[in-house]
DNA sequence: TGATTGTACATTGTTGACAACTGGTCTAGG
DNA sequence: CCTAGACCAGTTGTCAACAATGTACAATCA
């Protein structure tokens, strides 16, 4: 079987844009999103744009008001942070239990090549793509744990904690983290992989 | 300030329409959704059932497959199904928590009164009623504590909880339970609130 | 001057037609 | 009889025009 490039639909990649957009701070809490502007923009009609912005709305990237609009949401209390934290500990420690003992060798070597990436993106100080492989890297295992499924529930999470994050400067500390945890599935370490995955979400 | 009967978009309307046609077991697991079915049955063109059922599939109740169309998503696993307990109980602990010390008589009339609701559907043996109300209650309760966010948050996973509710008889103690939360609260009783809570989830 | 109503504009919501894709069926060739 | 390819009906994806709604500003009146 051939690695043929899968392809992606213009709506997936339209809502990846303004993800990154919102995450890297492009777009700030409050900003106002125009259907036709953006529309224009990415060169199609009013349709898919609408559909996006649902999504991301479900998401909890954006606030929409009937007949009004959509607007980035704004920061998350402290409060409730601290609880998105908690539950996203609980669906991948969760979610390591499940996968562990199924992961084999394919599954490595993909978690190490987005590894790479993240590595490369980091020394390139390109930070949205630090972040892109940061979630790739671990929507790999929710996925590979509980399939779709799983990564419907854990994903908006997700998207939710790394929005509020406004330090854009990971610490350097990111490959190492991503390598123990790593390190301890392939080990079939439980104990040392949930200790490294605490220790990387926060 | 006169309680204004609240006007509801008809794209809520159809979206809640087929929530309940799916929780209630009338769409079940696999079957398929036409749009141009669904647009001649509620009157409207395929544009807002389009948005309806993007809508479903964000919360985990469809599933959608490109250019080929949605259908009614299968149960979880018994794993998912634990997890997703797991998570609710935590959120509404939390909710409480944060929400109880700020509860008024205001709040406890509206809980009465959804609670009257319940009791009424449950009478009448309106199951589909009945578990709306159920949502119902805890929704309000949810929203009082954590806004719009936690909401969102909370509420695809009651959702995919609701779905895999094959018996769809609740036991006569519902009515019960709800009012033993009602009770913990009015007394500010947070320990006997969060038993109540843990019973009634499950 | 301050609040209120009326009006124009910008934006979203909805629609029906058209394009692109999928899955299955029929046919020709081996 | 079986496979490969082309075709076809049905469905989803996209588009541009139209209708409905909300917002902001200006004119009016107390």
């Amino acid at each position: 079987m051939l690695p043929n490039a899968k392809i992606v639909p213009i709506r997936d990649q339209i809502a990846d844009q303004l993800r990154s957009d919102i995450i890297s701070g492009e777009l700030a809490p409050g900003d106002k999103l125009n259907e036709q502007a953006l529309a224009t923009r990415f060169g199609v009609s009013r349709g898919p744009i609408r559909d996006v912005i649902l999504r991301l709305t479900k998401e909890g990237l954006l606030v929409t008001r009937n007949n009004v609009g959509a607007s980035v949401a704004e920061m998350l209390s402290a409060e409730l942070q601290q609880l998105m934290i908690d539950l996203r500990r609980r669906i991948e420690s969760h979610a390591f239990r499940m996968v562990i003992s199924k992961l084999n060798e394919e599954d490595f070597e993909a978690l190490d090549y987005i590894l790479a990436q993240f590595s490369e993106a980091f020394y390139e100080e390109n930070y949205t793509e630090v972040t892109k492989a940061d979630i790739e890297f671990h929507k790999y295992l929710m996925d590979r744990a509980g399939g779709a499924d799983l990564v419907n529930l854990w994903y908006p999470i997700v998207m939710r904690m790394r929005m509020n994050y406004k330090r854009i400067g990971t610490p350097q500390d990111g490959v190492r983290e991503h390598q123990a945890i790593i390190d301890a599935l392939r080990a079939k370490d439980t104990r040392g992989a949930l200790k490294a995955l605490k220790a990387n979400i926060r």
